[in-house]
DNA sequence: ATCCCATTTTTGAACGATCAAAACACGCTA
DNA sequence: TAGCGTGTTTTGATCGTTCAAAAATGGGAT
């Protein structure tokens, strides 16, 4: 019948290869210490029955789960941001290559939260986390630290002190290749659409921005909302009205959701993005390809992010040699160029 | 220093409060086992503590690990579906009610990847699994149900026989729903934009279309091709190039992308959606409601599917009782009404 | 033949919980 | 007083693995 038979046990596998119980362990865990030829008729038995050493116990006795822990934040509606989407599975695929395996659970955003990353612990369900949606203020990588948990987090701590491990996008690099790409394609007024300053992530990006613009010798300007698409649409708006000597021949914006805004401010306006004003997004949404969008945008290695968030945690777990590098790297996004941004009939210039 | 004191176990508890290991356990798993003024003396021992029980060791004992698998596949680039991302989310909030986790893990599509589910069982890690990204001919359902593994599906198994229990969406219920409510508001020819023969998804949800139109006593008129967006394009346009007087007044559309196609389409004649022709899509997909798309769509109670499947799982798996109903829940979808369907300046009818 | 050392294998104990059954306590009846 | 039944608590065994140390094995030197 050949069913899988999942009752093997080291013990059973033992008797079938006429060894003891920790011959067996020692093949899985440290064959160099067993015969080869001893090795051989484990390997047999353990083929031949199937056999996966049972986690609980194992985790039991090592006192290592082989579980990361990962909190999904509830969605605010209408999110359209499938970036942690790519992530988690990242994450997931680079654990599995090291047989560990991802823990999803959710909690309150917060200090209230930190009861289940807690209760986790207690449970000793988890060796470490990974955090994502980190955001200013966030009180988990300083909580996490002062435990001595180990966690990687996707994203700087922008505020207070820079504690524990973790990986991120250079939205200033970013930003300054758009304003690089512009420049090179004719544009001179290039205006900026972003959120209110406070905002780790956003004033990274305008700082890239402004800085390329100085090293160009063109005038940065800078206008900026909290929200998103709406809001990208009425600043859009604002600079558009302008004088036409005035007005910006390209936008570059915080995030695609504004340059979706701004994209459907220029067809309130009858301009044809691309062509008679340039616009660039951030992230790289999944509805910048879609066609009669094309929308230049900065693509954030989410792959890689997630490979290197794991290897830095399992290296603090001592499951990998820590590479020798810093305790955080930074990596940048790049730049996809589309109609948005592309056919540069380059306009005229003062 | 209150550190949180993580060594806590089930003995140290009941040393401090002065009984033995299995009091301890009792006033967790079955109180009503133990003297009131024991159980106090435990519960007060317990939260000085702050002790947890161990999950391995339980579920080493118990072989039941409070873990529920799920597999996110690979998503193909440019996915812009979001359900699946809050269908995680509710599945991973109504097991924490129940003292169960998610573990994440991945593997390839078709029966290559029932190593990955064998895997888990073989190490005890998981329970049962809930599965997604059902897909037409999809091997796991019968593969699980031959092992006796508990699971529970997102989705019938559209192709042979109807294994194992799922939650599903009414997709016919929807779509007859659409065409009422464009029947309602004076559309006579209503169009379906579908997918070919042979998608079961697709196939329900033409059918929903075909009965409202033979109920209503309009002529049912579907064309059909593989694809997304750009498909949904080509077959709406074919449609209102047609002669003004058998040119459909509606478009009811397989999926919100195709519906993306649609309005495209219609931008490119001048027609304006919801006044010249109304468009229906289905998913509510996060794009759907923004400004200047206003897209009326069906939405999928995800999170009531996410909440159901755990339920049902939990059912198999004997921690809650088995609700009384059948082996699988069909939930109806619910319209939600845009500009693209709203104002009807009802057309003229013939 | 004896002893020593390095290599390989085996034996008890432990990880922290639950199960099954035994022990204890107490009031009631015979 | 012995015996019984009910309610409560404790004891020993066990889940499947790994750790630590002990035991066996096989040469080579003395």
């Amino acid at each position: 019948m050949a069913t899988p038979e999942s009752g093997a046990t080291l013990e059973s596998v033992a008797t079938v290869a006429g060894v003891s119980r920790q011959t067996v362990s020692n093949v899985l865990n440290a064959p160099e210490r067993v015969a080869p030829e001893t090795r051989q008729r484990v390997e047999d038995a353990i083929r031949e029955l199937r056999y996966r050493p049972n986690r609980s116990a194992r985790s039991l006795r090592t006192r290592i789960s082989r579980l990361i822990g990962y909190c999904i934040q509830p969605a605010p509606a209408g999110n359209l941001n499938p970036v942690l989407d790519r992530f988690v599975h990242a994450v997931t695929e680079s654990a599995a290559a090291h047989g560990f395996h991802v823990l999803l659970f959710t909690a309150p955003t917060g200090s209230a939260g930190l009861d289940r990353y807690a209760e986790l612990l207690a449970q000793r369900a988890v060796d470490g986390f990974v955090l994502a949606d980190t955001v200013v203020a966030d009180p988990r990588p300083g909580w996490l630290t002062e435990q001595g948990v180990p966690f990687v987090a996707f994203g700087r701590s922008w505020s207070g002190p820079d504690r524990g491990h973790w990986v991120d996008v250079d939205g200033a690099a970013g930003m300054t290749e758009a304003v690089e790409h512009l420049h090179a394609i004719g544009h001179r007024r290039i205006a900026f659409i972003g959120w209110p300053e406070g905002s780790g992530v956003g004033d990274d990006r305008v700082a890239g921005y402004t800085a390329a613009c100085l090293r160009l010798g063109l005038d940065p300007r800078v206008v900026r909302a909290e929200g998103g698409a709406g809001t990208g649409r009425a600043l859009a708006a604002a600079l558009l009205d302008d004088a036409a000597e005035a007005r910006p021949t390209a936008l570059v914006c915080v995030s695609d959701e504004s340059a979706y805004g701004a994209l459907r401010a220029l067809a309130e306006r009858g301009l044809r993005p691309g062509e008679d004003v340039a616009v660039v997004g951030f992230d790289d949404t999944p509805a910048a390809r879609l066609p009669g969008v094309d929308l230049t945008s900065l693509s954030q290695p989410i792959e890689q992010i997630g490979h290197e968030s794991v290897l830095m945690l399992l290296g603090l777990l001592g499951v990998v040699e820590l590479p020798p590098g810093p305790e955080h790297r930074l990596l940048r996004p790049s730049l996809v160029v589309r109609a948005s941004s592309r056919p540069a009939v380059p306009p005229t210039e003062a």
